[in-house]
DNA sequence: CCGTGTTTGGTATGGTGGATAACAATTATC
DNA sequence: GATAATTGTTATCCACCATACCAAACACGG
């Protein structure tokens, strides 16, 4: 339950007005669309929906197929160093693995150097999925934004956004 | 303490593996850099924090400040209307709103043409948390990404956004 | 008028991600 | 060997997002 109830009458007899506003026309964004976080944010959100249904076939999330990604790049990580690349924290990065290691897509295993960590290794499962993922990223995902954007735009695209990730 | 690399010709058990990996060796990103839709979120998370920085002397969140720049381009306009131009369902918006409206940054006017709805309007004093905030996005936050990526290359890198928010 | 259907704001609710605290087991350090 | 630090994990909390549903108000065809 709720510790903090806000007071909103619903009863409260407010003033009225009558604004003349052409409702035929569009609401405008005014200087929001310069405003690159918002323009960043929908742009986003709208890869992320394309890359859903791209591989919906496999049914990855974004984040599910960069943890497959890196643990091909990274074999014999643990769970704290995979984690901590894609910045998700150490408990949250839990159930993400519990559900890939239920589809027996990786799996955990207790390491005989340091018996607290679990090397984190990819399934001949995992290893499938992945390589069908990566051609439906690239042959639908990637190949759609090239179209949209040109080779030489998106790689453009790609240094910038590269750049406010590390430096910003 | 590095490790004094023994011969690693043992087999796994199964649930035991003794792999060896430089630890003092980054992970490796590999062909995640390359994927536009992981860097474009990694870039996203980095402007809404600055974004948050550079703003919290007016306790804004992107969203908030988005609704009254909003309401200051679009006066005249219900919840719904706005709501639906920043993506935002309508029963989730109600608690937008309220907040905002408790801090007397705007208002819900009953219309006097249609009295279902509700006709937002800045206050007073929320036109002058919008100017603040506006000079301190513009002279701290987008100077910023200015510094970092030159004029030119803002405005590329908003342009080609745009066309993905839009066109994708 | 009247009854039906739609729209608007709102509530309740569930799901998902992100963040912190705490804990047992294990390792590191002194 | 005592103490501190680390690893995976659980339990929470909070912010967002999405859906279903509701009462009030409108639209409209009879």
């Amino acid at each position: 339950m709720a510790d903090s109830a806000k007071p909103v009458s619903k009863r409260d007899s407010r003033k009225e007005a009558a604004v003349a506003v052409d409702e035929t026309q569009a609401v405008q964004l005014g200087e929001l669309s310069d405003l690159l976080g918002y323009v960043l944010k929908r742009a986003q959100l709208k890869v992320f929906e394309d890359f859903l249904r791209c591989v919906a076939p496999l049914q990855l999330t974004p984040a599910q197929f960069s943890v497959l990604l890196l643990l091909d790049a990274n074999p014999g990580r643990n769970q704290t160093e995979i984690a901590n690349t894609l910045g998700i924290l150490r408990p949250n990065f839990v159930s993400l693995l519990d559900s890939l290691e239920s589809r027996d897509l990786c799996t955990r295993v207790r390491s005989a150097n340091d018996r607290r960590s679990h090397i984190l290794m990819l399934t001949e499962k995992g290893r499938g999925v992945l390589a069908r993922a990566k051609k439906l990223v690239v042959s639908k995902h990637e190949a759609r934004l090239n179209e949209l954007l040109g080779p030489d735009g998106r790689d453009a695209l790609l240094a910038m956004l590269t750049k406010i990730a590390e430096e910003f």
